[in-house]
DNA sequence: CGGTGAATTGATCATCATCAAAGGGCGTGG
DNA sequence: CCACGCCCTTTGATGATGATCAATTCACCG
């Protein structure tokens, strides 16, 4: 286990704040595993054996729903874990899991967790906040579905990319546009016509590459209201 | 603590499974209290204190963005629990509450659960469990936003809704129709036109009650396929 | 009764999906 | 090295879906 995933470990909301002796006996009994650009890690409906943690690299969740179509759920990067609530159950995944970059993950036995959770219930806070996080970004996307334009959704898909880089010019796009739209719950086309509105806001795109003039005004633009009649 | 308290209790993700000692100490530690229609439970940005279990009554979960948009997150009844990842770290609720029906919860104190699941492991792999419901219904909601139509998604509500219920005749919605369309994440308009164009496919609305033809159809309307492109 | 809020319906507008076409980057095979 | 094909991206035209604004009806309640 190298530095890299110690690192990870370290920086996740599942594993951080972990006793020393516990994290190391998780992590010398856990599997570092990699995936290419593209590969399958899980599917929807496969039985739920373990946990995932990401050291480098970006995964998408998506579920495929009855009818052939397909909703990107979540994509998560560096030190966000995924499977956490679902591999401490017998029960299958909700959704599937594939790697959208080159990426390391480290694979940790749902039934070994289970074991030491008994042992050390701090684990189980522990998980039970990680999977607080993912609660919480659901709930928020659900909000933006509901409540805000595809334009404004990713007027904030790019002011949350922008707070994670200090400048503002050529940012970069961590995926690309046909995956960013998936994401934001709009096709490709609409992706397209939406960076074309942004472009009289102070947004410029070349390549995968984003340019912000104005991030305030950006985020004005993401939060502007709608007028809801439902808020009495 | 009342006989439909204990039921309630046993009938929930979270505290079912539970050693009966363990159980009775919780509830002996924890209130009961009872809300009205309309009342709030708590609000969004509030310390989170407590976790709640329905008894009886339904209850409404929903974010006000920054701009003054509702957007209902969830709608629960008896046997649901809410709040359990959130109660157990020092962060505030993600979400508002409010009773949406005369309703019953018990409410238990978040310290007190934190220092059950340190003695009884246990705990935690129930409230593991409890979140791991909510998580499914969030991730199930974001597939029907991105993927599925107004109309597709008030015929899966109501599919939903009959499958609790033995006869399709006179079933009764389960609250007012300006809160299914917040919660199926449309206007009250919409939705009236909605119901319109299933009375096309055998449902019949009169008052608060609906009545299905053939529930089959029905499911075959919700889950049809748009085409996606984006399934390669 | 008068008033208030829920529900419906009509008319119109904004948003977004769909279908079609075309340009550009990139890797593969000749 | 170049040609070809493939996929991503953009743009245009059109249609479906749902929001908004306005008006009306109805049930309920003080």
């Amino acid at each position: 286990m190298n530095s890299k995933s110690v690192e990870a470990a370290q920086a996740s909301a599942m594993l951080s704040q972990l006793p020393a002796p516990v994290l190391e006996n998780l992590m010398a009994n856990s599997v570092q595993r990699s995936f290419s650009s593209g590969e399958t890690i899980f599917l929807q409906g496969e039985p739920a054996y373990a946990i995932f943690l990401i050291v480098e690299g970006w995964v998408k969740l998506y579920r495929i729903s009855t009818s052939g179509a397909e909703a990107v759920v979540a994509i998560l990067k560096r030190n966000r874990s995924f499977g956490e609530a679902v591999a401490l159950r017998d029960q299958p995944y909700p959704v599937s899991a594939e790697a959208i970059s080159d990426c390391t993950l480290i694979q940790i036995d749902g039934k070994r967790i289970r074991r030491q959770i008994i042992e050390n219930p701090e684990l189980g806070l522990n998980l039970l906040a990680a999977t607080q996080v993912h609660l919480h970004a659901l709930i928020e996307q659900v909000e933006q579905l509901k409540a805000r334009s595809g334009v404004q959704r990713l007027a904030e898909f790019l002011v949350d990319l922008a707070e994670g880089q200090p400048n503002h010019n050529r940012l970069p796009l961590p995926y690309n546009k046909t995956l960013i739209a998936g994401h934001l719950g709009i096709q490709p086309e609409s992706l397209s016509r939406a960076f074309a509105k942004l472009r009289d806001h102070g947004v410029r795109i070349e390549g995968n590459h984003a340019t912000i003039d104005d991030l305030e005004l950006l985020r004005d633009l993401a939060n502007q209201d709608k007028g809801q009649p439902w808020v009495r």
